[in-house]
RNA sequence: CGCGGGGUGGAGCAGCUCGGUAGCUCGUCGGGCUCAUAACCCGAAGGUCGUAGGUUCAAAUCCUACCCCCGCAACCA
């Protein structure tokens, strides 16, 4: 390998919302490791993160806020960058999108795609619904109408800037199927290519008129730049990338990046927009992106409203930074979502860290100290028996790396504990208190404890990517320093003729019980039910208010009617739906779809009467059409058709 | 028939490319040890490898059909 061969690295950079969570800095934590890995090998490495900071969130948050869209996201930014400070990330640049060399640069590079043909000023086609305040596509149409309001939207022209996709959809097909790792894992390969680039790509549209904080477009100032045209840049823009031919030393010597970390919701963005406007730009396509999957919290989706979220700096209070690490890195898994909860996390930390590393390393340092006075020597009492331990010491870098190259820290860091665990092996076989009740066995004493340390010394050396106060404390309570990379595949690194541990071992980790772990977050935050309650309370009665008051009439316009189920089948090619065939009365059978499938076998409604309301707009639902609706009641996890049993159908409700 | 991923002891996963003894972590049970953070080491129990067929001397692995779960898309009238 060449040892000055660059490595540029980035995460994605985040959404300036509000406090991320640990979801949100699982891929910097992945990133980081990666980063420092590849600077232990050798490698040049440049690792870049930071804040998106546009866009009408932010805009419409600073406003309820009181405060300039600015002044939001220097607070919001700040945050993100302590919990990333928090996880102990080793960038080497934090960019922000309202970095002033950003934003000319966005508007430079826009000015260019723009004066090539590649962006073309159009007219947003839609017909706008004044009433939902958005335009609609015409696959959302529905007869025509709104989908939401199901109001007549009138056309309207809205001039907007779109970028020519198809210009480089060949292109971009070709070189993803030429390049088999470009995009990690492979099941999201195979979906961009079926979802998005088969079926043919649409024109991208890259400007807004209806947001004011972004990146204006300078020949055009009444549109801002689409924020992810503004936020992916940030990957050339951060190298000192100038579109205009003069570019920074750092992209001279980084661009292409070896590596996108991102989070799988993004996977789109990074795979088919952003290596389009590479191409746009004549430059080279980055080697690799990796949409890694996501946390679930007791099999859900972490999210603010659902109240399952968890914080990195929570975590990193009762555990510690390098414990928390441990965790992103060896149980966010590679192909499918993985789960993180209090339990989990704890689970991990005692069983590995506790019990396999931290308490390897205090039996060590305590042996050392009470049979040897502190100071362990090789003083050449070999036997056979060392043999498989040392062999042991001197794979685990390659294996070790062999994973990394994978991405999969998490068996990379399976390889690095085995040889923790191989090390407890040792102890048990060569039992050094034995050896310490024989003078004459004082040699191979020391020579056991020394292949002892000297095994730690790799191991530790190999953990600091990935826990790097861990392996800093452990080699230092060893006495030693850490091992270059070309000498981790040897034997025999610790100072053969002695070196000193410290007098005392210190706790790399503490065991916890859960008890414990519940105590300290009932004193943070409050008994938790009784808080949940009362925030669900809050949330539902802020949610009541907010709904307008309407009059009898707007009441009135709804016509409900009892209607007797006459058939009943599922819809193919839906998940929620069941197909409803409804006498009302009438005498023609009316339609309805609806979405009651996960509670209703079609056999269950048979001959009951329902409440339909009858005088709805008709609309289409995976190909069958819709006349109506009928009432339930619904808890989110549960949902109740409403019955009328023995109301004649055609019966008015009111 | 929209596209893709997956179904392996109680839990979470590896093995499948290139058929040949079903492996790892946790948990359970039994034993050992005393240097150590109730830790560490050894052993055992526990699996018709989603189901049904097929190919083969031999199938977790290859082929066919079906069932179930997850993601993307669609979508809750």
């Amino acid at each position: 390998m060449n040892p000055k061969e660059p490595f540029y690295i980035t995460t994605a950079i985040a959404y300036t919302s509000g406090k991320p969570h640990i979801g949100n800095v699982s891929d910097p934590v992945v990133a980081d490791a990666i980063a420092r890995f590849k600077r232990m090998q050798g490698y040049d490495v440049y690792f870049q993160t930071g804040t998106d900071e546009h866009g009408k969130k932010n805009e419409q948050k600073a406003k309820a806020q009181g405060v300039t869209p600015k002044e939001f996201v220097d607070q919001t930014s700040a945050i993100v960058k302590a919990q990333f400070d928090l996880m102990n990330l080793s960038y080497d640049h934090f960019i922000r999108t309202t970095d002033d060399y950003h934003e000319r640069e966005v508007q430079k590079i826009f000015k260019k795609l723009y004066e090539q043909g590649d962006i073309y000023k159009s007219s947003y086609e839609g017909l706008y619904c004044d009433e939902c305040e958005s335009f609609l596509t015409e696959s959302q149409l529905v007869d025509g109408k709104c989908p939401d309001c199901g109001r007549p939207p009138r056309p309207e022209k809205e001039e907007a800037y779109f970028f020519k996709m198809s210009n480089y959809a060949q292109r971009l097909i070709d070189h993803i199927n030429s390049h088999p790792d470009f995009i990690q894992p492979v099941s999201r390969r195979n979906e961009m290519m079926n979802n998005f680039l088969l079926p043919g790509l649409q024109d991208l549209c890259v400007s807004r008129t209806s947001i004011k904080w972004g990146v204006p477009v300078d020949f055009d100032p009444q549109h801002v730049v689409y924020v992810w045209l503004d936020a992916l840049t940030n990957y050339i823009t951060g190298l000192g990338y100038h579109c205009d031919g003069e570019n920074g030393e750092l992209f001279h010597k980084y661009w292409p990046a070896a590596l996108h970390v991102i989070g799988k919701d993004i996977t789109r963005f990074h795979t088919i927009y952003w290596p389009i406007f590479l191409m746009a730009l004549g430059l080279p396509l980055p080697k690799q992106v990796f949409g890694h999957p996501w946390f679930m919290m007791n099999g859900g989706k972490m999210s603010k409203s659902a109240g399952n979220v968890l914080y990195a700096d929570d975590l990193v209070e009762i555990f510690g930074v390098d414990a928390v690490r441990y965790f992103v890195l060896r149980e966010l898994p590679f192909e499918n979502d993985g789960n993180i909860t209090w339990e989990l996390v704890n689970e991990r930390v005692n069983g590995d860290l506790a019990n396999v590393l931290g308490n390897l390393v205090n039996r060590t340092v305590s042996m050392v100290n009470r049979y040897l006075g502190g100071k362990v020597a090789h003083t050449g009492a070999a036997a056979p028996e060392d043999q498989e331990l040392l062999e042991c010491a001197a794979a685990c870098r390659d294996k070790v790396a062999e994973k990394m190259d994978q991405l999969h820290t998490a068996d990379a860091l399976t390889e690095l504990f085995a040889l923790f665990k191989r090390c407890n092996k040792y102890i048990d076989e060569t039992t050094p208190w034995v050896l310490a009740k024989d003078p004459s066995q004082q040699s191979r004493l020391s020579t056991v404890l020394y292949n002892l340390v000297d095994s730690i010394t790799t191991g530790a050396s190999l953990l600091s990517p990935f826990m790097p106060a861990a392996s800093e404390s452990i080699l230092r309570q060893l006495g030693t320093e850490p091992l270059s990379w070309d000498r981790l595949d040897q034997s025999r690194n610790y100072p053969e003729e002695g070196g000193q541990v410290v007098s005392q071992p210190e706790i790399l980790f503490q065991r916890r019980e859960l008890e414990e772990i519940y105590k300290a977050l009932e004193e943070k935050y409050g008994p938790a039910p009784a808080g949940a309650e009362e925030k669900a309370r809050q949330k539902l009665q802020a949610e009541i208010e907010g709904i307008a008051k309407i009059d009898i009439e707007h009441f009135g316009a709804v016509d409900l009617r009892v209607a007797k189920i006459t058939a009943c089948e599922p819809i193919k090619r839906s998940k929620k739906l069941l197909k409803l065939t409804l006498d009302d009365g009438t005498g023609t059978p009316r339609t309805v779809a609806s979405g009651i499938a996960p509670w209703y076998q079609p056999g269950d409604l048979i001959d009951h009467h329902v409440i339909v309301v009858s005088n709805l707009k008709p609309a289409k639902l995976c190909g069958v059409e819709s006349q109506g609706m009928i009432l339930a009641a619904d808890a989110g996890e549960d949902v109740q058709v409403i019955f009328v049993d023995g109301i004649a159908p055609g019966s008015k409700v009111r």
